[in-house]
DNA sequence: CTCGCAGATGAATCTGAGC
DNA sequence: AGCTCAGATTCATCTGCGA
């Protein structure tokens, strides 16, 4: 049986253009976003060439949808925007339109990044921008803007910017409770979405690539 | 016996403004800049006792002593500039209308800090923008750009926003070679003096408040 | 000397009283 | 109603005292 939020299934990974999906949500129905978008930076490593095609959109900073992501969410409640060190300015501009911004939490990683390997430090972390509308408190002990968890294994990934579930357990435990509705407005490999399954949430979520929502479906399918 | 660069005495902390400083300074004489300006941030230390006054300058962006740094770095050489996540934007900004910007290294500090105890999370972390002037290459061995670092105790402080002197130490190791000259043009409580004269590299430091210039050259004069 | 415990502090920010 | 200002507050961490 699956619950309806305005025209949209829940707990269901919409084969659709975010800014198309986020008309059909009604005003203040969501109660957590949580956005991977397209960093703005055409990112398609050597390595990566072979696996992925390029990122759709993905040359270009796309932040319409935060306006309607503003609208859809419930006051009082929070938003969790991924994004990367050189293109972070942008991002937190355009948050800081519709939101308030709270912390940037440092997502500490494991291992290095290529880059410029003599002129530059290997880069071992992104940011997850926090921002908020209305007042939000957090779940449970205060804890530190610093995040260090490891990646999954490269092997593992359905999408080439895959993050760890673990990422997304900890947003959702600390800014949402059961039953609560995730918006998920760039699915991609849907860890996003196993999380909240797992923690007890519904969730909508929206992705452009027919091969992600496949993909992403399949394992949430698998996930227990 | 001690050297001069222009009109300016080296290993020497001067009680100076910033931007007067600079303009004694010749062209492409120094070989690497570690600025810990003012963040524009209106910062009060010790909520519970007033322990410092507040730091001058704290109420904007000060970025004009940016270009004449510029100006007086060798081509190939590095700026290190500290800041803080609320007000990167800015930093960023200024410094890439000069430098090229590198790496947003993270110091990932012990500890929490105060702020929004219930809606945000315990601020843990500060920015330190690297960017060169040319092509720079770092020294030794590839290292990460999330540098965990303790705090001095906070009973040790002699300046409200004192960091370890190992940040300036890995600093100065990564991005200078002996005997080259460092400029400090926000010098505070000296560490990055400290660490100059630790690692047999020479210095010229700024600071426009007496207290300071006194008690970090006191400082400088016990250490090792 | 070692261990435990009380006390202090942090590149803060929210809340509410008082004007 | 709007402004200013004092007071309270978490948690990790380090100091220093005393058993």
């Amino acid at each position: 049986m699956t619950a309806n939020l305005g025209k949209l299934a829940v707990d269901r990974i919409h084969h659709m253009d975010v800014n198309e999906g986020l008309k059909l949500i009604p005003d203040s129905s969501i109660d957590l976003v949580i956005a991977d978008p397209p960093y703005g930076i055409n990112y398609r490593s050597g390595s990566r060439k072979r696996k992925f095609t390029a990122i759709q959109n993905d040359n270009i900073i796309m932040a319409d949808w935060l306006a309607d992501a503003f609208r859809v969410l419930k006051d009082g409640c929070a938003l969790y925007c991924w994004t990367r060190w050189d293109v972070y300015t942008e991002w937190h501009h355009r948050i800081a339109q519709n939101f308030t911004i709270k912390n940037c939490i440092i997502w500490q990683k494991n291992g290095g990044g290529m880059g410029d390997l003599r002129g530059a430090y290997s880069p071992a972390h992104e940011f997850l921008i926090f921002a908020v509308k209305g007042r939000h408190l957090l779940n449970g002990k205060r804890i530190s803007d610093v995040w260090a968890v490891p990646r999954d294994p490269a092997v593992t990934y359905i999408h080439p910017t895959q993050k760890p579930v673990k990422l997304a357990e900890m947003i959702i435990e600390k800014s949402s409770q059961p039953g609560d509705v995730v918006l998920v407005p760039f699915c991609g490999s849907g860890g996003d979405c196993v999380a909240a399954k797992r923690m007890g949430r519904r969730f909508i979520a929206f992705d452009v690539e027919e091969q992600y929502v496949e993909a992403a479906s399949n394992r949430l399918n698998e996930a227990a």
